[in-house]
DNA sequence: GTCTATACTTCGATAGAC
DNA sequence: GTCTATCGAAGTATAGAC
């Protein structure tokens, strides 16, 4: 199988443009076809069809947002640990503002997701990924004396849903500094005389 | 016009339904007829058109949920701030939480709105409707010396995209405590000896 | 590998009777 | 108000030549 071909790239990579510009369902293979420059059924000699097309595309577009992708532990010193977080974070929110398909993508994948399954449970794999992700990595801010261990599950996952939202946010209005958002959300998890039981 | 007839509002309710089960595509005047148990044709009676009649139920979906529905500003006291803030966010994710078919509704309103400059431009309204209406609050709050007013535009923020995303992790993840999450970060807004200039 | 031609289905919408 | 009948457009997918 020696499919990965510049056709099958071209296809892949109008496709993901289509359906951030039309949606997934306007995004049919008639107009991928006339984007592309050639005719309908040759999409059909590289995907059996549109399902297994949309979800490769998919499965793709989730490994270049994990976790790991953005947040490496082992980047990570006592002495600049919130700075470093702050930071990474930005490079987060800069690298998918530089992407002008990615939150309207990310938006139609949503909408898939919500009515099927397979969709779904990989979504829920993603969200795992950064819940826990944030989790361990305020573990080790603890193991420094950083933070406290009094409610950091929690803290952790404000982090990621403020980190996942404001993409969504940042679609709607972009009049609001959103690095400083994230900025003072880390600043909160990591005050010195914080929330203790 | 006196058209708010059973006919009318059962076509409403059960379009409401189908989208969040199959998507507005797929949510077919011609599947909304067979569950209602009406003819196709007979819609037109109540609705221009398919868009027509996707927007209205949008209009209604947006008036349901402003920040004013949930947040009142006067229900407030000096005495009990964070607490009643604690409580009210409880109540938004509750009754979110009651109606099975709120989420797939909003994410295939989120899709449309990405496309879309009219459903874009009443989510807008929507996004500033919480966004100036937590700053407010905090305002409230900082005249009544409970926070400091040094980076309180950031924390009303931050309250606002927590309490927004918490609908769509619960989708995904319901293991999760979420009415942890929420107190915690309205405790970290309110921490004593918070951030400072 | 890529094409033309086409089968089959479903969609939104209209005409017109009752 | 609600129906039957039907139109034209567009969708996914396949057959078969080159």
């Amino acid at each position: 199988m020696e499919k990965n071909t510049d056709t099958r790239l071209a296809i892949m990579n109008t496709t993901y443009q289509l359906i951030a510009e039309h949606g997934i369902q306007k995004a049919s293979f008639a107009l991928i076809a006339k984007e592309v420059g050639i005719s309908k059924p040759s999409i059909y000699y590289y995907f059996d069809s549109k399902n297994d097309m949309i979800y490769q595309l998919f499965e793709q577009f989730c490994s270049e947002i994990s976790f790991q992708h953005f947040f490496n532990a082992e980047h990570f010193t006592q002495e600049q640990f919130s700075t470093q977080l702050i930071e990474v974070g930005f490079q987060m929110i800069q690298e998918q503002a530089n992407d002008p398909y990615f939150g309207n993508v990310m938006k139609e994948f949503l909408s898939l997701a919500a009515r099927d399954d397979s969709y779904k449970g990989r979504f829920i794999e993603l969200q795992q990924d950064y819940l826990k992700g944030f989790e361990q990595l305020l573990l080790k801010a603890a193991d420094w004396s950083l933070i406290p261990l009094y409610s950091l599950t929690e803290k952790a996952h404000i982090l990621a849903l403020v980190i996942d939202n404001i993409g969504n946010f940042m679609m709607l209005d972009d009049t609001v500094d959103y690095r400083n958002i994230w900025k003072t959300a880390v600043q909160l998890v990591f005050l010195e005389d914080g929330l203790h039981g």
